[in-house]
DNA sequence: ACGTCTTTAGGACAATCGCCCTAAAGAACT
DNA sequence: AGTTCTTTAGGGCGATTGTCCTAAAGACGT
């Protein structure tokens, strides 16, 4: 078997892994036991388990990036598309309520550890950040669009946390339902619009 | 030295540990470090690591009822209280952005651990969660007073995940400043007052 | 000073951790 | 078939894990 098959084989078990039972809970033999593995073969392909955090990060970063594009490709209004990233919560509603959110709980755990990798960990944050940053300013709120990025972000994360603690899907519905609505109100700010005050004072 | 006194050390030791680290990154002999105790003691205190857990949940439940009850004897309008919950993430920010929030976190590593006392750990958010909502009741919000307290709950988890994450204490204010303004826009529900509407039509 | 019960220290235990080395099997090209 | 490079298995390294035992020191009422 190729090297590459076998280290992606190895960064996708692991992935899994440090999602569902966390980083530092997982060992070099369980996921080597996941890909059928010797542990020993394991140095061939990383030296350290650090170095399998920083692959499994960059292999969600591309992820990532790959999912927004195509919900960038599947909807030409910014309002549909920040659905489709609200709508993760009810997409894997079942994991979330499992695991949490891949990655709050893992940027929060590497917090906690105070890993190297925690910074990298944030970037994944950053993505959503800025894509939903871009969706709102075109939605006409250039101003504020990062702070409503966060705000999206920040109650994405919220019921994401409560998910996991409650396993109640009522609560998320009625908490998904209510952040679309929030959208919905949400209108183009004019001081972002100039032109169109000019032509309101006309 | 006494017993409970020791026990108490133990107890408190691990409590911050478990929080600044996570449970399973924390072992005997960190705890035993801390408190000053030789790591054989330790059988004597406490059998087993998930008795230290049960230890540290149950202290946690009890030094929570003791703040809640001290806000409610500290204010006598439930806005008021509302707000003193609120505030906890701008009075307990630095630790919020290094460690995340001490119930949030500890529920998703048990949740990934799918350890025996998740259910338990899930208590210290029940116990805010039936404060909050007896709150929002008094503000007469009877009918959906468990909905906006779990709507609170979930901002405040939301913004202590990205406020770990970003470390942006601006972001944090703005927040904190939205879920006031959200708070003072709640009006009492009037299908919870039918008295009132009854005086309207009269 | 006595005997008794509580609390302690220190170490042993099997298992597992991340990490590393070596030798052989497999693949590819001559 | 022979040579070279890639990929593998297996095991060993010291350190650390949670757990447990034993024996001595401390507190305390008599």
């Amino acid at each position: 078997m190729g090297a590459a098959t076998t280290r992606l084989q190895i960064v996708e078990a692991a992935d899994r892994l440090f999602y569902e039972r966390g980083f530092e809970a997982t060992s070099f033999a369980d996921i080597a036991a996941v890909v059928g593995l010797s542990r020993g073969n394991f140095y061939y392909h990383f030296k350290t388990k650090d170095e399998i955090l920083d692959a499994v990060i960059a292999h969600r970063l591309s992820k990532t990036k790959a999912m927004l594009d195509a919900w960038e490709a599947g909807a030409e209004a910014p309002g549909e598309r920040i659905r489709s990233f609200i709508h993760m919560l009810i997409m894997n509603q079942t994991e979330i309520m499992a695991f949490g959110c891949p990655v709050g709980t893992l940027c929060n755990e590497l917090a906690k550890l105070d890993h190297t990798a925690k910074d990298e960990a944030t970037k994944l944050f950053t993505l959503f950040r800025d894509w939903l940053s871009r969706q709102f300013a075109a939605l006409g709120r250039e101003t504020d669009a990062d702070a409503l990025a966060m705000h999206i972000l920040m109650r994405s994360q919220g019921v994401a946390a409560l998910a996991t603690a409650f396993r109640d899907e009522a609560f998320v519905r009625r908490e998904v339902d209510d952040m679309c609505l929030w959208l919905a109100v949400q209108r183009p700010n004019l001081s972002d619009h100039p032109e169109s005050v000019s032509i309101q004072n006309s």
